[in-house]
DNA sequence: GAGTTTCGATACGCTTCAGTTCCGATACAC
DNA sequence: GTGTATCGGAACTGAAGCGTATCGAAACTC
């Protein structure tokens, strides 16, 4: 199917693509989406802005393209404690050395609210896998015996990375480590960890008073 | 102190500050703060762009003055019991009747990463009001014998609009009044009646385990 | 009336930036 | 070699959009 007709010509430098996808990360991660300009993304991937237009026909499919083509790598920790575990995935926001993927969904915010494909790039780039993390620890947590199987595991993932960009948008700056583990210590935790009694009761409520709207 | 020296020519219209206001909230709703255009509101005012710079110095201060001038009338609910205060006043993003201030909200997200004054007017505008609102719930809900005094109120109160917004930023559109209610059943509720006991509990975990950074 | 300021409206200058085009040089196929 | 397509680099086009300048008309002081 491929090269059935042997083009003439120069061929396409695949570096290229991978330097200038690098290089628009790395300016997204430093002026965010609306600062970042074509230019400035050719000249840090020290390339023409030709060649960067000759494989993405804007700048946004060529920000879309770096982001989609990150490489997750999230880790799944295992610590052998649910409290250990969240530390564990959550320390990386805040952590020194994963500041970059921090800093790109930074960056990404700006773009997010117009832009429905960067939503979705963004979506499997970086609240998909992180679901998928929360999921199996809560999972690990279930088997351990320290909690039962509780049914809105979907919602208290959300609860951390919703806090911390709540915070970074009103404060204007990545929430403090502090931060991070009263969430998880006076928030997450305490719903992992309630006692079966306590959801039934919490459920009763649900069904007996209906919301107005 | 005032009108010391009568200055002679066209006194200005007051009335024209108000209706540019006005106009740049109403833009501020529509497009976002981005795509907000001096031009727009100035039109949609009724007014030249002359008279617009002769009252603030840019867009930024515009905006900000616009969102500063926002008349609150955040009411306090008082239903009888918790969940219906809670619900009363959430049920107040997704209501027709002011999503208004929500989308101005929502328009505001933009500006917020880069500009620190407009943080600011939101911050005092938003923010400081919901917070105020969400202390007296639950102290009322205290007095009522409801749930005992939670020290960490500052906290659960960020919890709701975190999670609106963060809703708002993934999926691209406000959050249904049923996921609303999943938070505030699931998460704010539990959390609020959390017995004595279970919040001791909760606070000798924190203390025996220490978060490695 | 004379002078001054504001009004809405429009035109203009200026900057930024996306996207295009051209350049000489290089790499590849035939 | 001859073709052609790519490379980095740079110049160019065109569209927004901020902020300024100018206009005739209206309003106000003296």
């Amino acid at each position: 199917m491929t090269s059935t007709t042997p083009v003439p010509g120069r061929k396409r430098d695949a570096s290229r693509d991978d330097a200038l996808r690098q290089a628009a990360l790395e300016v997204l991660a430093e002026v965010g989406y609306d600062r970042l300009t074509v230019d400035a993304v050719a000249a840090r991937a020290g390339a023409g802005k030709a060649t960067c237009y000759r494989r993405w026909a804007s700048k946004a499919e060529l920000v879309v393209d770096a982001v989609s083509h990150i490489k997750a790598k999230l880790e799944q920790p295992n610590t052998g404690s649910l409290r250990g575990d969240l530390i564990a995935l959550t320390s990386h926001a805040t952590a020194r050395d994963d500041s970059f993927r921090v800093d790109v969904q930074s960056g990404l915010l700006t773009g997010l609210v117009r832009d429905a494909q960067l939503r979705e790039v963004f979506a499997e780039q970086f609240v998909a896998p992180r679901k998928a993390v929360f999921r199996t620890i809560f999972e690990q947590a279930v088997e351990r015996g320290e909690i039962t199987p509780a049914p809105n595991v979907e919602l208290l993932s959300d609860i951390v990375p919703s806090m911390v960009f709540h915070q970074l948008l009103t404060t204007g700056r990545p929430p403090t480590p502090e931060f991070v583990l009263r969430v998880i210590d006076e928030i997450v935790l305490p719903l992992a960890q309630a006692t079966p009694e306590a959801k039934n009761q919490q459920q009763n409520q649900n069904q007996t008073r209906t919301p107005s709207s």
